[in-house]
DNA sequence: GCATAATGCTTGCGTTTGCAAGCATATCGC
DNA sequence: GCGATATGCTTGCAAACGCAAGCATTATGC
């Protein structure tokens, strides 16, 4: 292959490792987050964005943008969660347009419960391979790809 | 969030970045692919891994495993490349159950092109924020995820 | 103010995908 | 060799998702 610029081999290869590494970490997580707690790795993104939001909530459109969906599918997500009670429904006075997702006492503990099982996965993929200096490393690069957006989830806690 | 392991934070913090970011750049991969070479981001990596296999030919099974999708999927996703001719299929003599799919001249001419738009996709996402040499340590610490599988596209060209 | 445009959300429809069942073929145990 | 099991692939069905259209509400231009 031919590149026409001296670091876009790097690019490249970065980009297709940066691919390759999710598509692996995401099949392992599905696994346990469907049989353990019910939930898809999609949803539990849902349920973290909420958390990390103020008030604990976010419009639909918002919450859209931040989990890469279209909006139509937030709606279809939320519905089956508002029946078990991991989140409610939320109009705002000012604009009636709008209707936000908020996450309830059992979606935060929910979402403990999977926060747990992350962690677990995040370490059979992680340990023995890494350092603990070489993986924060990995984790500051791969940083600066989420810092800019409203929707990273990876800072720390307020 | 409480952590049972001294590096349990680490790994929860890499792993949700790893994910975050890969949902990033297959986002804006997406795109491009479709309009301008009516292909997938799936199906663009369903090529790579045929390109990169011995007589740039793979099993279906063994085609599902590398891109972490049921072996159905590939049933259905060499269909209609099969009838833009993009791949071809081919049995086997010894074992009658193996159907192998095939990269076409066309299939590897179309991934020539793809991997430009690729380069270019990831060129917008890491230049100006990563020096070469940070990026070198990115591909380097990522790729020991991929390394091990034999699903890895980032290797050198032989 | 009022027509026009923009925004937020939902719904119908088609596509993509996983799961489970089924079929054909190959391998294993004896 | 031959039944039992395993493997590779495909198909029916249902779930998940994007796109486009539609409705309601708000913002904008004049």
């Amino acid at each position: 292959m031919q590149y026409y610029f001296a670091m876009d081999k790097s690019y490249y290869i970065a980009a297709l490792r940066l691919l390759q590494s999710a598509d692996q970490v995401r099949d392992r997580l599905s696994g346990d987050f469907a049989s353990i707690h019910g939930l898809s790795v999609n949803e539990f993104f849902f349920l973290m964005h909420l958390e990390r939001a103020p008030l604990h909530r976010l419009s639909r459109v918002e919450l859209a943008k931040r989990l890469h969906v279209n909006a139509s599918t937030v709606t279809r997500m939320a519905a089956p969660m508002e029946k078990t009670g991991l989140v409610s429904r939320q109009t705002d006075d000012r604009d009636a347009r709008l209707s936000f997702v908020v996450l309830s006492k059992a979606g935060h503990k929910k979402l403990l419960e999977a926060n747990k099982t992350f962690t677990k996965q995040a370490g059979y993929v992680f340990q023995d391979r890494w350092k603990e200096k070489e993986l924060e490393q990995l984790s500051n690069l791969l940083h600066r790809l989420v810092a800019d957006a409203p929707g990273d989830l990876s800072r720390d806690d307020p």
